[in-house]
DNA sequence: AATGTAACTTAACTGTGTTAAGTTAACGAA
DNA sequence: TTCGTTAACTTAACACAGTTAAGTTACATT
């Protein structure tokens, strides 16, 4: 035997060196600006190649997007995390500001790009809830456990509205620098000034007592 | 004369007809959705017709977005505010809120969409920095008018940068909703309760006193 | 009545995502 | 060794997109 191994592996190589194209130019050109002619000629491959491995053009996103979530959810488990939970939290999000910063473009793809539905698959479950995979996940164990150690005021319990509101609260920072940082019409300051403000305040109104 | 006159009139008549169409179909199907065919056969001209009046569909979209910024300053002009000027930065949030999932589309270009710098025109300059034409100018003054009122921490006195961080918070909230409501990877909130809690929280942090 | 102008149409170009049908090379079984 | 099967890959085409060059046509001006 081994063969079927070889030829599996052979096809799985194939499959990466689409990815990997299709990632740079993604990147550089966007969801839009990028089409099937192009990704097959770059990797010099019949553009109907690519039908074999991937089902359409928004499979392939799919795909890339879910290799990121996973380096997103690598760099908060390789940080050092501070022990107190709400210093943890304020940590997650100069680290998910950081990561925005540093990968522009992967950023705009995982985030800014608005895309269609996406039926779930067998392998999004196993990562699903698990925080060591799933930066949401650590998200929102964090969180959690910042409720569970009383520090949040009594009204605020739902692990999720919380996160959701973190989450959104930075996102809004780095998105719109993203976007529009190059805007003469609003006299930006920096970025790291509006990201420690966003965190301290937001997480100030979810405290308890005052600072 | 009045023959010239008559004969501008009808091709703003036709163009605005080209807006009105475009702008309902935009906000149905977003900018991919539309095709110069589908809005050509809308208003039953030939889609060429369209070309007469507007350079291309990015230009159209263009446009209908200049007339949103507009009308964004326009619904906070318009709108009741109240007498607290802490309330009143709240109900900006609100408003914000609601315009970006009123035109999804529109909101994604003016805030979504990265570009590079625009060159400032003349009739930029006359909106710049006018409360009454100009949203973020509008924000801007109220968040003023709320240190004024002595009513935020006496560390929290760059109306700038308040601005910019209110504005981030909330726009993280519209956008995140635009780009991933239907990803089911989050079990998402209601997006009242989303905004309504990160302007609690961002506000109360910015707050002197506890409420 | 002839001319010029400009809104508008027809037909075509290039490029898109996607698919049906065909090729080709390598495997396992006879 | 040959045959049939499998599956990665290609060729050719479809239906659609944005855009443009070259008309056409209606009408105000001369």
């Amino acid at each position: 035997m081994g063969v079927k191994e070889r030829r599996e592996r052979e096809k799985s190589d194939t499959r990466d060196k689409i990815l990997d194209a299709a990632r740079e130019l993604f990147i550089a050109e966007g969801y839009e600006g990028v089409s099937m002619r192009k990704l097959a000629e770059r990797i010099e491959y019949s553009p109907t190649a690519i039908y074999v491995h991937f089902a359409n053009k928004e499979d392939l996103f799919h795909e890339l997007c879910n290799q990121d979530f996973g380096r997103l959810a690598e760099v908060f488990q390789s940080s050092s995390m501070p022990l107190d939970p709400v210093e943890r939290l304020k940590q997650i999000g100069r680290i998910y500001v950081e990561f925005g910063l540093q990968y522009p473009n992967h950023y705009k793809l995982m985030f800014m790009t608005p895309h269609p539905p996406i039926p779930f698959d067998e392998q999004d479950a196993e990562i699903q809830g698990n925080p060591e995979v799933d930066a949401y996940a650590f998200l929102k164990l964090t969180v959690q456990q910042t409720i569970d150690a009383g520090r949040f005021r009594e009204e605020l319990r739902d692990a999720e509205l919380l996160s959701q509101t973190l989450w959104a609260a930075v996102h809004g920072v780095i998105s719109l620098n993203l976007a529009k940082c190059n805007d003469p019409w609003v006299d930006w300051r920096p970025i790291e000034e509006r990201t420690e403000l966003v965190l301290t305040a937001t997480l100030r109104g979810f405290l308890k007592e005052e600072t």
